[in-house]
RNA sequence: GGGGAGUUACCCAAGCGGUCAACGGGGUCAGACUGUAAAUCUGAUGGCUUUGCCUUCGCAGGUUCGAAUCCUGCACUCCCCA
């Protein structure tokens, strides 16, 4: 292994470090190759989101830089619920659900952190860990003399996310008072088995790294370091990956890759530009001409195009990013001819749907204002009859001028589906059986 | 308990006997423009078997050839006095 690059340097050249401790002890530490560096991972749903996207990179910066990215994912801590950046209780997870859930972020970290780099695969080696493998067996009262006995109550009450609580009406519990703890632990463990001395992680996570840096100095006298980065919001003052229509989620089966992709094209100039630095892996050169370019020429959204392949390929890898541009292709593009009827279930999954019978479309066929209102693209047929009349009614995006136009089985796209659209953007399916 | 004002379509709000499916604004939808952005402009905006028909103006009755508009009762909201 040669010399590890300045990963700090890296963090800093774009836009990752919020706070961080000691930055000299932390960069000498860095210096030798093959250093741990974790990251924790909640399993507070079954699939992870894009939110999730900036740690989920900072570990494959760390793998990048020549180190040894440790995931962990919070079987234990998940049973008790982080209260940072919370304004309520959470609501507990039964076993199963959790489970699940471990099952499902597991399966994506890990396929995350395999996947290959525009530079080729990550040198590092990469560790995935479940945090309930070591908190599971240790007993209540074991717990409290050998790490609660070390946390002063001052300290604990000191932090943003348990006073920020306190002060609502809502208060926290005790189970989630004593999350910090658990994490605090986590950390010290694995400078125990693993001699990682560094966590990461978003800047709501500041005060349960530094618990665990206080706890690792009490109970064992070494030096831990952390370093936290900035949340990812918009310009807007909103969180990356919220959308009025719910959160961005890596899994397809939740955000098709369609959807996934068009998320990161519809992002505004500066967001883009602060995302590519952050969530991908292009060099600091290419990233600088791409924003050149963008100060340019704006309307190329090459920003808009370069981060979404670059993301989509990461996470869906570059069959998902294949189907959503020929899906993108097909949404803002020409006429639909000649496709079958599972590529365009795939392409419209996220799309309404209407079912017919089939016989609806001989004789004189089906009235496209009866199946504009069928689907849902019209409220009514009054409705959609004046979209029809205003130019906005299209068939496999064929504009159709004609208020009495009939659906016939020439109009099927493929053996037995046809896609209708309102306007620019609103798509829905009409199968018929 | 007494007096006054009000209740109109998704929201706000005009209309005060016929030409009212009901002005205007917001929202929404469609079109143009555009960078799949923002802004702007244009049109539409109760339903239907659509050159016509049906159902809407708090609810129920009534007057009238004809009512969102006038009368009576009821319900709810707001304001003033007690």
């Amino acid at each position: 292994m040669s010399v590890a690059p300045d990963l700090l340097a890296e963090f800093e050249a774009r836009g990752l470090v919020h706070q961080s401790t000691d930055p000299a002890a932390l960069r000498e530490w860095l210096a030798t190759p093959g250093r741990r560096i974790y990251a924790g991972f909640d399993p507070t749903a079954d699939s992870l989101h894009v939110g999730h996207l900036v740690a989920l990179m900072l570990l494959r910066r760390v793998a990048a830089a020549g180190h040894e990215p440790v995931a962990v994912i919070g079987g234990a801590t998940g049973m008790v619920g982080d209260p940072s950046g919370r304004s309520e209780e959470r609501n507990l997870l039964s076993p199963t659900e959790l489970a699940a859930n471990i099952a499902g972020v597991g399966g994506q970290i890990r396929a995350i952190l395999a996947a290959a780099g525009p530079a080729g695969p990550l040198a590092g080696r990469v560790h995935v860990v479940d945090n309930a493998d070591w908190m599971r067996d240790v007993g209540y009262l074991a717990f409290l003399r050998d790490v609660g006995k070390h946390v002063p109550l001052a300290q604990m009450l000191g932090k943003d996310s348990v006073k920020s609580r306190l002060e609502r009406d809502g208060g926290l519990s005790y189970t989630e008072f004593s999350y910090m703890l658990l994490q605090a632990w986590d950390f010290v463990h694995l400078a125990d088995v693993l001699d990682c001395r560094v966590q990461i992680g978003g800047s709501d996570q500041w005060g349960n790294i530094t618990a665990g840096i206080e706890l690792g100095r009490r109970l064992r006298g070494c030096d831990l370091h952390g370093i936290t980065c900035p949340l990812l919001t918009k310009a807007d003052g909103t969180k990356m990956g919220k959308t009025a229509a719910g959160a961005i989620w890596l899994d397809p089966a939740r955000t098709s890759p369609y959807r996934f992709y068009q998320y990161w094209i519809n992002l505004n100039d500066d967001d883009a530009g602060r995302c590519l630095l952050r969530l991908t892996e292009l060099p600091l050169e290419e990233i600088r001409s791409l924003d050149e370019a963008r100060a340019a020429t704006p309307a190329a959204r090459e920003t808009q195009k370069r981060l979404a392949a670059e993301v989509t390929r990461l996470v869906h890898g570059e069959e998902g990013l294949a189907a959503a541009r020929q899906a993108t292709d097909i949404f803002f593009g020409a006429e639909i001819t000649a496709l079958d009827d599972a590529a365009l279930a795939e392409i419209f999954a996220d799309v309404p749907s209407g079912e017919f019978p089939r016989s609806a479309l001989d004789g004189d066929g089906l009235p496209l204002v009866d199946a504009l209102e069928a689907t849902g693209l019209a409220k009514s047929k009054g409705a959609a009859r004046r979209t029809i009349e205003q130019g906005g009614g299209y068939v496999n995006n064929r504009r159709v001028a004609d208020v009495a136009y009939r659906l016939t089985p020439r109009d099927l796209a493929g053996a037995a589906t046809l896609v209708l659209r309102s306007g620019k953007k609103s798509y829905a399916l009409a199968r018929f059986h």
